[in-house]
RNA sequence: GCCAAUGUAGCUCAGUCGGUAGAGCAAUUCACUCGUAAUGAAUAGGUCAUCAGUUCGAUUCUGAUCAUUGGCUCCA
């Protein structure tokens, strides 16, 4: 049997599952079929609503498509032919109209199946090792919102069973360190209707987590040279106006309130208060560069389609700064905020980092030479910290070239923290100046940057990566004594008191349960440390020691347990 | 916003082909005082998402609304 690529693999189960429905549904219209990363889709439009309990069916009728080892054989015809052969079928003669004119059209046909198709294809359908119907979900055709809504049929295929069963296998890991399972299960945050769609609650242990990030966040901004701003939640709509928020992005914009005869909004963005702290006086080129940062909450009033746990809300807090420079500094400035952001997407665990460089689009504002400047700051950034960029040409936002990082958690997903923006909008709209060591006023470059997107959505990549063991510094709960009886309980927490004196935070589990009941609690709340005090510790005034990460290291005075709990507090990711 | 599915106790879920609901865990109380992944018993806890309609009677059927989930779209 040939080796063949796995997307061929999968383009060939999408065509396999096109022949499975047109023979359950003989109405059905077809789309098209592509692999996709994980797997592949089909497109169709019929009468028949598909649940679930269809995927089976199509799934069997699938699996003696492949028993029967079915040829592709792929033909050429002539324009006419092929708007024959798909007569009917209304979208794929739009995709028939797209071929360019003088390119081939072709067919691929699998016994009783014909699908127009670029291919390549497998040889014979027996060579699909593995297939797996998954999900299935609407999707507009061509992917714009004006077109009829076709039904997705979602799978996946691999060239053997084994590695089928090993990618199950990860979404089943995916699916158990969910962060609205375990936000729900370790009493993180939550959500409430009564509040509203997309609003997060934080509740206590994750609030804490939260502070911690914070806290840590703030201090490397300070030692790093930034400088903190608190800017308020609402503006007048002169802001928005001038910013051009309320032309181009009003739909999602919170409406307005009315005080006073004036119109508030609430800030989907931090950047114009920001330049109205620049603009409060005169700047001079000797003040630059300023970098602020602020920890900003804004609002966006995301489709309620779009919402997803704490990925994808309406209120959120991005840890946003806003640098202004100079055209002399700009690349230095770039190099430094590349640099920063590195150094703390990689302080919270994630050492897999990938920049991704967006270019100028085709609408666009700001001077060609500026964009010049700005790209070439951004590549040469990369180049410094020893990295290799994927390029998206003209996948820049209209108002500058941008680097995003995106991070693998620890089962190989990949998500977008860091964005570093250059921003040709904003400062022409304030008409943002310093004056330069000509005297004269001058244009700085502005550039947005978060590091960690939003605190919430980082919250959650984190709870995923670490499926809720947390490492120690980030725990809520660090260590959890338990007496083995109640006459232990005064020592328990002498021993406790002595540990939040060295700063740790301890709790003490005082239940009259037995001991194996009280260390699977501690368990499942994936506490770091579990403490156990009983007679023969009382006696020899040491602490027996179970560690999340070591397991059973026995008995231990307490000053030793401190000593290495400080030493593991020092390295971040674990 | 669109397509589809789902919504029963704090959590995870049963159940009622129309006669107002049940388990496990969690909680509370009592007993037990225990040595490394669940001690026992009792108690409490629900307008069956909300609002309408049909019906003698609706958690169950119908409709609308809200929320969540999987996608699409969006993420200036």
């Amino acid at each position: 049997m040939a080796n063949f690529d796995l997307s061929t693999i999968r383009h060939s189960a999408a065509h396999v599952m096109a022949a499975a429905v047109k023979q359950l549904y003989p109405d059905a219209k077809f789309d098209i079929g592509p692999a996709t990363e994980n797997g592949f889709y089909y497109d169709f439009d019929m009468e028949h609503h598909l649940v679930a309990e269809d995927l089976k069916e199509i799934e069997k009728r699938m699996k003696k498509l492949i028993a029967q080892k079915i040829p592709f054989e792929r033909f050429e015809t002539s324009r006419d032919e092929a708007e024959k052969l798909l007569q009917g079928q209304n979208y794929k003669l739009e995709r028939l109209a797209d071929i360019e004119e003088g390119a081939p059209i072709s067919f691929y046909r699998t016994g009783e199946y014909l699908d127009l198709c670029r291919g390549p294809h497998v040889d014979t359908t027996g060579d699909i090792g593995a297939v797996k119907l998954l999900s299935v979900a609407g999707s507009y055709f061509r992917g714009d919102e004006k077109n009829p809504m076709l039904q997705r049929v979602y799978g996946t295929a691999f060239a053997t069973r084994e590695e089928l069963d090993s990618y199950l296998k990860m979404m089943e890991e995916a699916a158990k360190r969910d962060h609205r399972k375990l936000g729900t299960e370790l009493d993180l945050f939550g959500f409430s209707d009564n509040v509203g769609p997309g609003l997060v609650l934080w509740h206590p242990k994750g609030a804490l987590i939260r502070h911690l990030i914070e806290s840590y966040w703030k201090e490397e901004h300070y030692k790093n040279g930034y400088q903190l701003l608190y800017t308020p939640h609402i503006g007048q709509s002169l802001l928005w106006e001038t910013s051009g928020h309320l032309d181009f992005y009003r739909e999602s914009m919170y409406s307005s309130m009315e005080i006073d005869e004036r119109n508030y909004y609430v800030k989907p963005m931090n950047c114009p208060f920001h330049i109205e702290v620049y603009r409060s006086k005169l700047r001079s080129y000797r003040e630059l560069p300023l970098r602020w940062a602020e920890l900003g909450t804004v609002y966006r009033y995301e489709k309620s389609g779009a919402l997803h746990g704490l990925m994808r809300v309406r209120g959120f807090t991005q840890d946003d700064s806003h640098i202004i420079c100079t055209p002399e500094s700009i690349e230095d400035e770039i190099a430094e905020v590349l640099r920063f952001s590195l150094a703390i997407n990689r302080s919270f665990g994630f050492t897999d980092i990938k920049p991704y460089l967006s270019t100028r689009p085709a609408k666009a504002v700001g001077e060609p030479e500026r964009w010049e400047k700005a790209i070439d700051s951004l590549r040469k950034a990369v180049v410094k910290c020893g990295l290799e960029c994927e390029v998206d040409e003209g996948g820049g936002a209209f108002y500058g070239p941008k680097i995003d990082l995106k991070i693998k958690d620890a089962i190989g997903r990949e998500w977008q923290t860091t964005t570093i923006q250059f921003d040709f909008n904003l400062p022409e709209r304030f008409d943002m100046t310093y004056v330069g060591k000509d005297g004269q006023r001058h244009r700085p470059y502005m550039v947005h940057r978060a590091l960690l997107g939003s605190l919430e959505r980082f919250f959650g990549i984190l709870v995923e990566h670490y499926a809720g063991a947390f490492p120690l510094w980030l725990a809520p709960e660090q260590a959890r004594i338990l007496p083995v009886s109640e006459a232990q309980l005064g020592k328990a927490m002498e021993y406790r008191d002595a540990m939040r004196r060295a700063g740790f935070r301890v709790e003490v589990d005082a239940e009259s349960a037995g001991l194996g009941a009280k260390i699977r609690a501690a368990r499942n709340e994936r506490l770091p440390y579990i403490l156990v005090v009983g007679e023969r510790e009382a006696a020899s005034g040491g602490i027996a020691v179970r560690s999340r990460r070591e397991g059973e290291l026995g008995a231990m005075p307490l000053d030793s347990l401190l000593k290495k709990m400080s030493e593991e507090l020092a390295n971040k990711t674990i």
